[in-house]
DNA sequence: CTGGATCCTCAATGATACTG
DNA sequence: CAGTATCATTGAGGATCCAG
């Protein structure tokens, strides 16, 4: 309680930058069936580079939402899966994934409209 | 249907990546109870500066997330609403924006045990 | 006065290549 | 296989200036 994201100086601000950081929504989305290894998370999610992903990785572990588990075999082995606390997070951004994919096409065709002022009726003011 | 996050080439991901926009999670609960002018969204969303507020704010409109209604009076008034698209979006970032008012001191402890190595009670393997 | 636009700086992100 | 190292690019942030 008393927590307010509005705030600058609210920690929950650094815990929602945290979440809204570009890849972190992608790597708890794809963990949502269980642990995967490193290779298989940059297969998984398309487009991360090792470095970025990481970088991801290791924050995401130090804030709990993940685990790190070392094999220490030959060839490595290190498998990451999500904490209780993680798999509470993907709650809400499996919700945030399933909206993107479900208005792809609203936004599209709002911003083709905005780039295109086609046949606007009339009328209205200015925008 | 179709759409798929972890493809690269897929456009739910640039709509995934609009969302993550720093600062879009925090306009979209911003203006959750009715339409604000620029000054009062400024004020509401503490630390964020009036030119990244801008730049959220066109591109949200651009995506057909917000209406901009420009009343030409003067002294100048302009105010920003959420339209039906960004009403449902409202839906999963609240959530989102909840969950990290709601998680703060599981992360922070979280942060805390990755900086200290404190008596970890042993056995277990290098985590 | 309100709602910006511009210029600059720097941290985060990304591409590419290489290593234990 | 699981990352690092290096370099280029982008985007956020701060300060300042401008127009109606």
């Amino acid at each position: 309680m008393g927590y307010n994201v509005m705030s600058a100086t609210c920690p929950s601000r650094v815990v929602l930058h945290r979440i809204g950081a570009r890849w972190t929504v992608f790597v708890v989305n794809a963990l949502e069936d269980g642990p995967l290894r490193f290779t298989a998370l940059v297969a998984r999610i398309q487009g991360v580079t090792p470095k970025v992903l990481t970088e991801t990785l290791r924050t995401m572990q130090e804030d709990g939402l993940l685990t790190r588990v070392d094999y220490a075999e030959q060839p490595p082995r290190v498998e990451y899966g999500l904490t209780d606390l993680g798999r509470s997070l993907l709650v809400p951004l499996r919700a945030v994934r399933e909206w993107a994919e479900a208005h792809v096409p609203d936004i599209l065709d709002a911003r083709e409209r905005a780039r295109n002022p086609v046949s606007r009726p009339e009328s209205e003011p200015t925008r």
